[in-house]
DNA sequence: CATTAATCGAGACGGTACGTCCAGTCTTTAA
DNA sequence: TTAAAGACTGGACGTACCGTCTCGATTAATG
């Protein structure tokens, strides 16, 4: 999380955080993703632009906060009884979690990461790390070398990212059925 | 391209053309490619901002359109003996034309491009797509099929685009070595 | 006056300048002249801030500029057969043009020129000074030598003053019919 | 002076008390006096804001105390032979007791009780009226009656006052002494 | 001697306004 | 017509302070 930290004084109101993050994730539904302001954001949560600056930076990281918050318990990882089901169950199980709102959402977030480090540090450590570090050890419980299954883990999710981000096609069952017989043979 | 056209009355300044474009690039690396603004590059430009607005919508078009013709020419498909050696050539020729700076300004073009669907709109046209019809037309000339093809491509570019946009780790030639033999047995 | 020039491209709206002030000593009068903020007088002239700002430096420079061009045109020397009679003409239709309104006005620009250099100097050279010219003028026509006028007009101003700023006791008639006595004998 | 008076349960700390002060004078000529913010009076006395909302209503009304206490014991009314001897030495003590820092504080202070009654009230009571007191009961001790008094203190310190605000020329001994020949003869 | 009321520091809170940047449009003069 | 110059409306920025409000910790007189 981006949220920043205090302790001495007056506590910080966690009903102002909530109300936040929710005003937040209804107007990058309602506006696009990139059109969420602070100012918006204050006024829809009924707070003060000062208390949404005093725990985030900035727009996109409030977005960011309360994307990872909403979406992070929906996706787990099932294995499966091979490398190849556990592979194709992480695929399908993430292509059915983005609804066309939460899709937008991701797409806009790596944006909104290549220009702001901060960002990309965030989004790299609550959401692309753990998922990494979950597929690695679901691979090498089922008998493949770490490296082999970075390898792996770098063409599926690859190209699940790629046809995220520049669509020319669909993202559907077939497609990932022929990824993962592609890299598992 | 993203410029748009005019036939009658005073000729365009071809000159104001070109000290756009060479001052959107200048900006985009000095500030970062978000920071470029209408303003900064009329400025910087010496040219009025209506001229800028009578060619391109937006700051991100004229980065965009600067980026691509910078970009281009460098390019090119190398055939290989194998498709694998195609890929691998059109991997390593792709890691080497970016620089530091025109990396960080291809991510930020797809970053941008997320957010604005005539530029995503743009970048596929102009960029994606006839560098993947070029790749396409080498697999089949390698005696695979434009289906198998295509998987080929979304796995080992997805892979590449991958690590420029996420960067946990270098993009570096044993790695796309790896990439390139997993694919292609 | 404090507002600022310019010459090529288009021209500055006279009307947007007119609403301006008139909005100044609207809100200055309805809310105190110390209440007055650029961002009020924008929505109440119906003009962006930046129309105000690339005009003005601050909200009292804009009270200042309205308040002189409403108070100048109210106040002109009459002269008397002699010096005293024009010194009481000066003092008593001065007294005259301040309604409580202007009077308000009149201590809150000075009060607001002690804390800001330009100001005072616009208060300076387009209120004090001009009039100052006049009274001298008036005297000297009355045969007394200029550093003789130049005190009494300290002494009957400075006491006029005096009493507006410091306000212990009324500005009336008498007293002004005293204060010249004294010092014309 | 405007400090708020308590009784039970833990005393005022007066070391915070002097602090507040102390670094409100400290500001005012570091500054120039508008500039002085409860906060950062705050942040310079090592105190925290509400210690000082509970003694002053506003940062202005610091200042005034601060300042007051500071100037008070250097005035003190020297009584002459004569009542012109008297009011010489009124004026150049007051004059002297003026350096610039102290002359800025003083417009300042003046100033701001343009916009802020409490302020106002405040200046009269604890420097004005007492002043003024004196003073007649000086004059009254030179055979002048009360109310020639009082018109003597109107054009004398109405002159000085008024050099003090609007600076066109300086306060100098020669002008202090033209100023009191003038008025009693 | 415990209670209790006021004070202290720290700092979060809802607000207002600031002055700036930039967007995209419009007007003016010159070429 | 296009170009440059620059004014226009307007949205949002991020900051500074305001005055108020919790907090938990002291500090003293009172019961």
């Amino acid at each position: 999380m981006i949220v920043k930290a205090a302790s001495r004084g007056r506590k910080r109101s966690s009903s102002a955080t909530h109300a936040v993050c929710a005003a937040a994730l209804l107007l990058a539904r309602q506006l696009g993703p990139n059109r969420v302001t602070i100012e918006g954001i204050a006024a829809e949560a009924g707070v003060a632009k000062t208390t949404i600056y005093r725990r985030w930076p900035n727009a996109a990281a409030v977005v960011m906060d309360a994307f990872l918050a909403e979406i992070e318990p929906l996706i787990a990882y099932r294995r499966g009884h091979s490398v190849a089901e556990t592979l194709r169950n992480a695929l399908t199980d993430f292509a059915r979690a983005l609804d066309p709102g939460r899709r937008d959402l991701l797409r806009h977030m790596i944006g909104a990461a290549q220009s702001d480090p901060d960002l990309a540090r965030a989004f790299w450590d609550n959401w692309i790390r753990p998922r990494r570090e979950e597929g690695l050890a679901a691979i090498e419980a089922g008998g493949l070398s770490r490296d082999e299954g970075a390898l792996l883990l770098d063409l599926v999710f690859g190209a699940f990212y790629y046809r995220l981000l520049i669509p020319y096609a669909e993202i559907d069952d077939p497609w990932i059925d022929a990824l993962v017989r592609k890299v598992c043979p």
